[in-house]
DNA sequence: AGCACGCCGACT
DNA sequence: GTCGGCGTGCTC
């Protein structure tokens, strides 16, 4: 007997020169074990040297001419990594000019041997009734769902209180009924949302109308233990609903019926590691190649999917009739009451504040944290900067020692730097700061302040005045009797690509927490940013907003990719790249070593450009002779090329 | 990344 | 005559 199997390996490693399949035979002893999916060890190069991997394909030939190692073991007999995911790794990484390791290491979580020798898959599931979905005309999402079809939702904008008594937006129940729709077809969903706030209200939503048995948690804050016992879950044959941040767009679901991603242009979609592939576009990939219904839903539309919508991508569905929230718009004026006046409310404001109080708690959204968000030398108005290491100070409560937002370091014994000056000045208003002064404005009511240091998840429907940062807002118990914008004109002082359209986003999601009917009051915003949120009509806002980026060319109208690395790395790059259509911008300055180049160029060029850039980053990362020769005789620097597509932070001071 | 292969200076 | 230095290249 000679017949011989080959199992064709992914090696786990980030390394780009290694991002290809490896052939090895299989030994006898393996032949049950050795499968497509499962965790291998095989030699690399030398023996002694184990390298992890998986396989991903096992053939009875093979087209290496050489001769082949064995397979040093099997790790696991669970085929972890399924045939979809690896499809899907490949495209997303080929796409990313990135390593299809990176993606699977974000797919399959780190085995637990404890968790996989106690697991056992469930024998009985609980049935699924589907449940009607509201506000959309009957039988739309439902039908468009079951045809598999690609769509971008507007959400519903208030909040809908669930059969075990839980408040949560209403989007989070639309998108629960959906999935219950495609459990009910005998198909699995996946449901990515941003953070764990909006999770808790996904996930609340669904196991008031699903059994706890039929939804499964898959996200980087679990432990790796529950990690993997979800993991191990969504890879067995029951339909379930899939729920977490983004990496859960890679949830190993075999017969997926639905991807739904909620709040696509919230930043958290966006990967942090390499190859940086937005959940939006892995969806998008993972749809592609697997079928089923894609949705995006949000309050605000993303330019990016406005796009989609208008090259015919996605269909757009809005809720029917129209859901209008009462949003007033309000310039920057001083009121007449000289208490509301140091709180910096405007008059309007302060009556709706005043009367909605009387039933129920209301929410200020404030831009910044802490109490003064700078600080400024008394004698010369110079901004205060650390005596350390310069960056500017800040104070977090009215006694607290100003500190470094860089360093921390506490100011003691600070003088300006630019006068002999030794005493600060507050400057701005951060959340604490805006509570002292609402205090007082409006005393006996209980002030409740929610940040990123102070998470609050819901408040009582008692009144009280809820202030918040943005993303950091409470759900209240019945939704918000009013709602106060405080912060606009300084939300849209920031430099970036995206600000209107982070305004929009930030403010629309506060919005829909009022309750129905209640007003909100955006301060100190005028022009087509207030009538946009005053006639709700995001979509328009994003269809200008994408038409300005068209006749600019920026993102999302064209890619871009960055290249960062030494000069000569990058620039032979660029001029290789150059063979395809595209604008170079660059190089810049990063550091004394290193440069950074971005091209930008039409989509239809993506897929070259990618093929490209990997190859670069290959040639980069295997001739290490240039840059020694750079380095000098230390030579330890490696001529890494460092490629990242569509990365809009770069567009940050346009 | 690692690790072996390969072509030039000081050593029993 | 070799031992070993690190530059160079490859990994089934």
């Amino acid at each position: 007997m000679t017949l011989r199997l080959t199992a064709r390996v992914l090696i786990d490693s980030p390394l780009p020169q290694l991002d290809r399949l490896f052939d090895y035979s299989i030994p006898q002893p393996l032949i049950e074990t050795a499968v497509p999916g499962v965790r291998v060890k095989v030699p690399l190069r030398s023996a002694g040297r184990v390298a992890d991997g998986y396989i991903v394909d096992v053939t009875a030939g093979g087209d290496y001419a050489g001769t082949l190692s064995e397979l040093d073991s099997v790790v696991s007999p669970i085929s972890v990594l399924t045939p979809e995911v690896w499809a899907l790794a490949r495209r997303a990484a080929d796409r990313a000019a990135g390593t299809a390791s990176d993606i699977v290491r974000l797919a399959v979580p780190t085995r637990q041997v404890r968790v996989e020798k106690a697991f056992v898959h469930a024998t009985t599931v609980s049935p699924v009734a589907p449940h009607p979905i509201d506000f959309y005309g009957p039988g739309v999402l439902e039908s468009a769902v079951a045809s598999g079809r690609r769509l971008a939702i507007d959400a519903v904008p208030y909040l809908t209180e669930v059969a075990t008594g839980v408040w949560v937006g209403t989007w989070a129940v639309t998108l629960a009924a959906l999935a219950a729709v495609t459990l009910a077809s005998g198909r699995s969903a996946i449901l990515a949302v941003p953070d764990y706030r909006d999770q808790e209200q996904l996930v609340a939503a669904l196991t008031a109308i699903l059994a706890a048995d039929r939804v499964v948690r898959l996200d980087a804050r679990q432990s790796n233990s529950d990690r993997y016992r979800g993991f191990l879950r969504a890879l067995g044959d029951t339909p379930l609903a899939i729920v977490g941040n983004r990496s859960v767009v890679y949830a190993p679901a075999k017969n997926l019926g639905l991807i739904a991603v909620w709040d696509d242009g919230d930043p958290l979609h966006s990967e942090p590691l390499s190859p940086y592939v937005h959940t939006r576009d892995a969806a998008l990939i993972r749809q592609e190649l697997q079928g089923g219904a894609l949705l995006f839903m949000a309050h605000s539309r993303s330019t990016d999917v406005e796009r989609l919508v208008e090259v015919g991508y996605l269909a757009s569905v809005s809720p029917k009739p129209l859901v209008l929230p009462k949003v007033i718009p309000t310039a920057q004026q001083v009121a007449d009451d000289s208490v509301a006046a140091r709180a910096r409310i405007p008059s309007t404001a302060w009556r709706e504040a005043k009367l909605a109080l009387q039933s129920g708690p209301v929410l200020v959204q404030v831009a910044r944290p802490g109490y003064a968000p700078r600080l400024a030398c008394i004698d010369c108005g110079f901004t205060s900067r650390c005596i350390r290491c310069e960056g500017p100070l800040h104070q977090n409560t009215a006694r607290a020692v100003p500190s470094c937002s860089w360093c921390g370091a506490l100011a003691v014994g600070w003088t300006c730097s630019n006068c002999t000056g030794e005493r600060m000045r507050q400057i701005g208003n951060g959340a604490a700061r805006t509570a002292d002064e609402l205090g007082r404005a409006f005393p006996g009511i209980k002030v409740i302040v929610a940040d990123g240091e102070r998470p609050i998840l819901t408040v009582g429907a008692e009144p009280a005045l809820v202030i918040a940062t943005i993303g950091a807002e409470p759900i209240a118990a019945g939704g918000y009797r009013a709602v106060l914008l405080l912060d606009g004109e300084r939300m849209l002082a920031r430099e970036s690509l995206r600000v209107a359209e982070d305004c929009v986003r930030w403010w629309s999601n506060a919005i829909a927490l009022a309750a129905r009917g209640a007003p909100t009051v955006l301060v100190g915003v005028g022009g087509a940013l207030a009538s946009t949120m005053a006639t709700w009509r995001q979509s328009d806002y994003a269809r200008s907003e994408l038409s300005d980026r068209r006749r600019l060319r920026f993102p999302p109208a064209v890619r871009v990719a960055t290249l960062t690395g030494a000069v000569e790395v990058v620039a032979a790059a660029v001029e290789t790249t150059k063979a395809e259509p595209l604008d170079v911008l660059g190089p810049v300055d990063v550091d004394a070593s290193t440069v950074r180049t971005i091209v930008r160029f039409d989509y239809a060029h993506g897929a070259e450009i990618a093929a490209t850039l990997r190859a670069e980053v290959i040639q980069a990362a295997t001739n290490r002779r240039k840059t020694i020769a750079i380095a000098g005789k230390r030579g330890a620097a490696r001529p890494t090329l460092k490629v990242r597509f569509d990365d809009i932070e770069p567009f940050r001071d346009v």
